[in-house]
DNA sequence: AGTTGTCGACTTGTCTGAGGAGTTTACCGC
DNA sequence: GCGGTAAACTCCTCAGACAAGTCGACAACT
């Protein structure tokens, strides 16, 4: 499987292989690697698309060109690609994703929200039942709504994660509501009212569970 | 302020100017850029520092070139540095999200565990039990047996979130087993073993909540 | 001896020009 | 209108040349 045909571009196949090298050890973190000309001689390839290879890598913060210096090696490994994971996974995967970190967020919004958080949240809802029927206007403003209860939770890792899965989330959705809107809209509306009052009373428990069982529901509409 | 000691290549401005020009709008997420002639005349430099910055970028995944099609835009912006958020983030912000993430992903694997994910999550609950005084080596067979779990869940999305996770938390772990050892090691096992009971009888509710109060209770051992 | 200045070899940076390979589009015959 | 072909367009790769920067060796000076 190590061949997937050779549809990668020359450039983006020597970059494959400088990576497995640096990450085999041969050039140690902080080693210069060898000369271009003499790099590219030994891949069998030309210096400009050993060049566009290297920037590559670059761009990933693997490796550093120095000018008159050589090029040397910043990082072993490559920092995983969060959007391109996001990119390739399945909308249910990220929402599954999504389900878990929300109900979490909202179980600990409920215990943390303070008064300022709380109106915040009270204004999205707002903001979210205001909207009408513009799709994309009504999924922003649902995300919005999202986010508020999300940040009360005051966890910087939940709130990044958020904001990961956004761009992802809600591309699906407004191509999903666009072909299947909504059979009941009050009952949705009621459902992030549930949510507003068990973040107000602090329950935990039952923000988790309105949280989850309505995030549920929208994966349901994917499957 | 952040006058760079050290000058940018032509390269890497013009990578950096094409990225000020995808985060403006100019081409929306999908377009295609202007072809490389044009492009270079229009930015004013040559063609190939143009493909360099393209690469750079390309390696961020802001950009895609296709042969014979064009560049398209396959971002709106930078994917964050995960570790960097993590590196700051506050080891109960990390394993709060970890709670969230595995509580989810050990409901899913009660529901979607194939034989050979059971045979391989009760070879690291074994490998566990046999792990002696050595912290860092018993550390490291509890995280395989918990990726285990996630991995048995089948979500891409959910392990690749569990391997950013484990060196923070591994670390942490460490530190804090090495200064306050476990008081209680029987009952921290039959806590494992619970989770494996639950997950081979397809109990998804069961094996969330095992999860999650076993790893709530890790949590109080840092606040 | 220690310091400084200069030179030269070597490195990456940039540009140009030429084809090759793949994709898209427009045109033509039907 | 429809299908197939060809042209135009795109990126891909290579080769060569010169500029610009870095570093070490070595001579000259203090």
């Amino acid at each position: 499987m190590t061949a997937p045909v050779q549809r990668h571009p020359l450039a983006a196949q020597t970059a494959d292989v400088l990576l497995e090298r640096v990450r085999s050890g041969e050039w140690p973190l902080g080693h210069r690697l060898p000369g271009e000309t003499t790099l590219a001689a030994l891949l069998g390839v030309g210096r400009s698309t050993l060049r566009e290879a290297i920037r590559e890598l670059a761009g990933k913060g693997v490796l550093d060109s120095r000018q008159g210096a050589g090029v040397f090696v910043t990082a072993l490994d490559v920092g995983e690609d969060w959007n391109a994971i996001l990119r390739r996974a399945s909308v249910i995967s990220v929402l599954e994703a999504r389900i878990a970190i929300e109900a979490e967020a909202a179980a600990l919004a409920a215990e943390r929200r303070t008064p300022a958080d709380l109106r915040a949240i009270r204004r999205a809802l707002a903001g979210r039942a205001e909207t009408g029927r513009d799709v994309e206007e009504h999924v922003d403003a649902d995300m919005a709504f999202h986010r508020a209860v999300i940040v009360a939770a005051h966890n910087e890792v939940l709130t990044e994660m958020f904001d990961g899965f956004v761009p992802r989330v809600r591309r699906a959705m407004i191509d999903m509501l666009k072909i299947r809107p909504l059979a009941l809209p009050e009952a949705d509306h009621s459902a992030h009212e549930d949510l507003v009052t068990a973040i107000a009373d602090r329950d935990p428990r039952a923000a988790g569970e309105s949280s989850r069982s309505h995030l549920t529901a929208l994966k349901r509409a994917f499957a």
